[in-house]
DNA sequence: TACACGCCCCGGTAGC
DNA sequence: TGCTACCGGGGCGTG
């Protein structure tokens, strides 16, 4: 499932890919169309789908950008400027390629929700299994609200200090420190996965209040969610179940996980332990985490 | 008003 | 072999 280096890949994958090719044709898949018109949200939120392939037709594609963990589109037709804003969910992904079978993973291919065809005769093709994505064709950032709560990039000069300040909040002091890593508004972009690795390798219970854990302590968990984001961008990824890049390939972080899914704690050999922290499991080791 | 909780978008997979 | 329960990112509605 894609956290912030699977989707940081994913863009520096398209960026190489595309360069200003304009879309001339949008299809949806079926089943996409019958769960919109039973009144559900999926993939293509808020527009219809109509609405949204006239709207995305004639759209020139200007740059490929990443917030968070979101993929953002920067789009121009008939002088206006438009933000498609991608979210691969869980098993969400990007292809470009010649034609559908150049989607050479079956499980992708029979998920393939939306294809652009793009004016040099290649195809922008979305594949999504479980269909928790999103593509959300906005005017702007502000006209999806959620965007403009994302705590800033883990990588910009002032996130560190930013959590610190958020996590120094009221509404945050009792709370379990994973949860607060794992909301995108106090840092982005650090999902399950990289949560748990990083309490792990600082030590952290993942229930331990915010309050109780001294600011250097919190600085140095901080500092470690920025160095496995940044191990994981150069390993390519992890490649749980469905991350693949926009060439279908898997990455290699995974094989350096420690402690997410483990049964065994690599430290000290102690059987790890799973608990739920805002209904997402969490695995921790009971003899060094505290 | 603010928060906790459950629901919802789903198919793959583990377990029986 | 085939069925069922479970899992989960993240927003949102309800109580």
């Amino acid at each position: 499932m894609p956290e912030l280096p699977e989707v940081e890949l994913v863009v520096r994958d398209l960026v190489k890919e595309l360069n200003h090719e304009r879309i001339e044709r949008v299809e949806i898949s079926d089943v996409v169309i019958a769960s919109k018109l039973e009144g559900k949200e999926a993939i293509v939120k808020t527009l219809d789908v109509p609405t949204f392939i006239r709207e995305m037709e004639g759209m020139q594609i200007e740059s490929i950008t990443r917030r968070s963990k979101y993929i953002y589109m920067t789009l121009t037709k008939n002088g206006e400027t438009y933000l498609l804003a991608s979210h691969l969910g869980m098993t969400g992904a990007w292809f470009v390629g010649n034609s559908l079978d150049d989607v050479t993973e079956e499980k992708f291919r029979r998920h393939i929700h939306a294809v652009f065809a793009l004016d040099d005769g290649r195809l922008l093709i979305y594949s999504d299994i479980r269909r928790f994505g999103e593509l959300r064709l906005l005017k702007e950032e502000a006209d999806y609200p959620p965007l403009l709560q994302m705590a800033p990039e883990p990588f910009d000069e002032g996130a560190e200090d930013y959590f610190i300040a958020r996590v120094s909040e009221p509404k945050w002091l009792e709370k379990p420190i994973k949860q607060a890593i794992m909301d995108g508004t106090v840092i982005s972009g650090c999902g399950n996965i990289y949560a748990t690795e990083a309490l792990f390798k600082q030590k952290i219970h993942p229930k331990r209040a915010c309050r109780r854990i001294s600011e250097q302590r919190k600085r140095a968990l901080f500092q470690e969610i920025v160095a496995i984001l940044n191990e994981s961008i150069e390993r390519g990824g992890s490649s749980i179940s469905d991350y693949r890049n926009v060439n279908g390939e898997s990455g290699t972080m995974q094989n350096v996980h420690q402690m997410y899914n483990k049964k065994v704690c690599p430290e000290c050999g102690s059987a790890t332990k799973q608990i739920q922290i805002q209904n997402r499991t969490s695995t921790y080791c009971p003899q060094c985490q505290k």
